[in-house]
DNA sequence: GCAAATGTCGCCGTTTGA
DNA sequence: CGGATCAAACGGCGACAT
């Protein structure tokens, strides 16, 4: 329709995981924050009224962080970043368990706010939307404007929104102001704001693709833009080439996807300490099949079966190896999952400790279910041929 | 002795069926 | 009958994202 003059929004939640915190433990405002780790002690209430938090240094384990307030960033930590290194870093941050539950609960709040006002929404996860404002009368600045006091008043949290003609340079400048940032970028503004930045602002060139383009002389946007096409194809081949290509121009006609389908459903898990095969063979069976009955119970809570069950290891050395089954029906129950799971993991060299095991079915379709309550299932209705010999 | 969990997508080699 | 070929499915893997 209007592909021409379209006005994309992105929207991403600052430091979301941390202020949802913050808006519990207020007194914790302007401190260094960090979330992550699975067994990260929640805060404790001390005789004095006040809480006891633990600390960065009081944590030992193999997490991660999932975020870190800006405080926290000043300090040098930032997600993705080991918990032990991060320790090292900045003892003294504070350091909170995920709680996802909230995190959900705010994400439809703030979600929902911006439905009333724009309703075409493309869901990006958790913590960010593009937002399609094309057809709305409304001016730019003013939509832009309203779309962040509702997010404000629904959820009691700053936001940053870019806005542009389409997604992947909005993606690019919600992140030009953060946090509570506001950009509003036009064609003419390419040339002057984008192209003096960092290839990895792109979305879509990660660490592999970046390193590449350094090794030709191309750390910025503006020198891709430039690239000779010819070279760029020769690196890259033709159609990463020619996305680079456009990418760097600013142009972009994917559309905002207002609804889908998830494709996989899986768990996964790292161990406290690399297990081996064979010593810690009954611990392993025992997660791996938990694991197979988390994911049973995913699928049947969404209301799919799938056809293709997955595994996934990581070995000691930080390797990691899929194998996955296509089985000639959907399923979902555990138990054909585990079968299926255990015909993968015959396939995949035991030779090493392992670090971490997952789980996943792919190839999904959507199951008519009962209501909650009852008891039907067609499961085993059908003998499956079973080869646990 | 750093490196989570969950998910999507694209590419490539192989298999399979026509 | 053998070969060429083509498409679709499958399986593995890597890159990238939040």
């Amino acid at each position: 329709m209007n592909a021409a003059l379209r006005r994309i929004a992105h929207l991403d939640m600052d430091a979301f995981y941390a202020s949802v915190e913050l808006l519990r433990y207020p007194e914790l405002c302007g401190m260094p924050v960090v979330i992550g780790g699975r067994r990260t002690l929640e805060p404790v209430m001390q005789g004095d009224g006040s809480r006891r938090f633990a600390r960065l240094r009081d944590y030992a384990g193999r997490g991660v962080i999932t975020t870190a307030t800006y405080e926290a960033r000043r300090l040098g930590v930032s997600s993705g970043m080991g918990l032990m290194k991060a320790a090292r870093l900045a003892p003294d941050a504070i350091l909170l368990p995920a709680d996802f539950d909230a995190y959900r609960h705010y994400s439809r709040l703030f979600k929902a706010s911006v439905a009333a006002i724009a309703p075409r929404i493309e869901d990006r996860g958790i913590d960010e939307i593009y937002i399609d404002l094309s057809d709305l009368p409304d001016d730019t600045l003013g939509l832009a404007k309203r779309i962040k006091r509702a997010v404000r008043e629904a959820t009691g949290l700053s936001c940053s929104i870019g806005v542009s003609p389409n997604k992947l340079l909005s993606k690019i400048c919600s992140d030009l102001d953060k946090p509570d940032g506001l950009t509003i970028l036009g064609r003419d503004d390419i040339a002057h704001r984008i192209w003096p930045l960092s290839v990895r602002k792109i979305n879509g060139i990660g660490p592999k693709a970046a390193e590449k383009l350094a090794s030709l002389g191309i750390a910025t946007v503006a020198e891709l833009a430039q690239a000779d096409t010819t070279l760029l194809q020769q690196h890259f081949g033709r159609s990463f080439a020619a996305w680079l290509h456009a990418a760097a121009h600013g142009i972009d006609d994917r559309p905002v996807v207002t609804s889908s389908e998830p494709r996989s459903i899986s768990r996964e898990t790292t161990f406290e300490r690399d297990l081996h095969p064979v010593h810690d063979r009954s611990a392993l069976s025992e997660i791996f099949t938990g694991l197979c009955v988390r994911v049973s119970e995913d699928l049947q809570r969404k209301g799919y079966l799938g056809r293709t069950i997955g595994i996934k290891l990581r070995y000691q050395d930080f390797r990691t190896v899929t194998r996955d089954l296509t089985l000639p029906e959907p399923v979902a129950d555990p138990a054909a999952i585990r079968r299926a799971a255990g015909e993968c993991l015959r396939r995949v060299p035991l030779d090493q400790r392992l670090r971490l095991l997952g789980v996943r079915v792919g190839a999904l379709s959507p199951c008519m279910r009962d209501a909650p309550g009852t008891t039907t299932s067609r499961q085993g209705e059908l003998p499956l041929i079973s080869s646990t010999g």
